[in-house]
DNA sequence: ACCTGAACACCGTTCAAGT
DNA sequence: ACCTGAACACCGTTCAAGT
């Protein structure tokens, strides 16, 4: 009886719904790691929590609403603590590029953040807000603060998308003829032997520093 | 007779399919004109083509392989013709402009931009070309034009994303006290009266083009 | 308050059958 | 060669019914 009544109940614990935005989120996660944004489903993910798929929406609203939840925790994982140690310019490469590739492994997200309103993501909030100090301290006009932002960000965004390109994507196949000038800097840049999506992110994003901080 | 006749072959035209890559692909973007991406589903095209979906996929392997030619001929909407008549660095900024604005309002594309091989699009292909021409006639290192334009490509393809973010985004909600030089940046530029997304296109565009090309 | 089971209104895609 | 109609294997989401 006893045992029984511990799988129904957790012990000690006050009793709550088995499900909360914690958990869903994380098991999401889990998902998403395991098979990918395709194999997250809310079919699979109640499966995962052991529920009926009707059950999420007592806790989530839509699956627009669990990716911004997802969205949120994986925000977490971009490292801001540079402006704290490096001087500005190198604490914006630093950045931006823990940026990059933690959303070159969540594109799909890409698109639920560019709509979301900052509001709803507090960890977002915060990041923009260091940055926003940074750059008001280091003498950046203040209306000049949230376009340096936003253009790092786009920056950051496509160069995310960037990434998944399949490696050959610029084989020009039969058209060489035609295309003289273009294959011939594909090699060129081949013969570098560092991947095109990095060599492109550093160069644009040291430009971007360059020319809008201080 | 003859009347029923002409309304199944049109007159004077070899015998084939009603359905052809360009059919298909004008109905398609009319849909999408018409509803956006969230529209253009294989059934309601379909309908569009007085057919039934599954007679579709006789011509088309999969949405996805739809969706590239659509890509294909959207991309015609982008001016490469500024680096004829204009020195490289404005003619940069027409052309990533216009790349810009036209992607902005087929933003479901990128996705599929970014993973297509660039062989399978000619076009995009040409363009590329006379992009890589310019840049090798101003004077850039051969292995540099490539990463030069990914790296404008990354950033115009975020400023497009961005265009489609509700004008309010940044409001921070309850959250002032904490994030005082982030909303504090927000006033200053949103005084300025220029939309930020514009604002942060021509600031991050003209940093890229100044630290990038000759 | 929270869960289940059935249902709804869709998707993209396949395939046998027809012409 | 190309189309139809039925079917398949899914989606996200709603809702009455139960506890």
């Amino acid at each position: 009886m006893i045992v029984v009544e511990n799988s129904h109940r957790k012990a000690g614990r006050p009793r709550t719904s088995v499900l909360d935005r914690e958990r869903i989120t994380q098991h999401a996660l889990e998902l998403v790691t395991a098979s990918g944004y395709e194999g997250l489903t809310m079919q699979r993910l109640a499966k995962s929590l052991g529920v009926s798929p009707s059950a999420l929406y007592n806790h989530v609203d839509s699956k627009q609403d669990l990716l911004q939840w997802i969205q949120e925790s994986v925000m977490t994982q971009v490292d801001s603590s540079s402006f704290d140690t490096l001087p500005l310019r190198e604490a914006l490469g630093h950045w931006a590029t823990s940026y990059r590739d933690t959303f070159s492994n969540h594109i799909p997200l890409i698109p639920v953040i560019a709509v979301l309103p900052v509001a709803d993501s507090p960890r977002t909030l915060r990041m923009y807000e260091r940055v926003a100090r940074a750059l008001t301290e280091a003498g950046l006009a203040q209306e000049q603060v949230v376009p340096t932002i936003v253009a790092l960000e786009s920056f950051i965004f496509g160069s995310a998308m960037d990434t998944s390109a399949p490696h050959d994507i610029f084989d020009a196949g039969a058209h060489h003829e035609e295309t003289q000038n273009f294959t011939e800097a594909i090699e060129a840049q081949r013969r570098t032997e560092v991947p095109t999506s990095d060599a492109s992110f550093q160069r644009g994003l040291r430009a971007l520093i360059e020319g809008m901080v201080p």
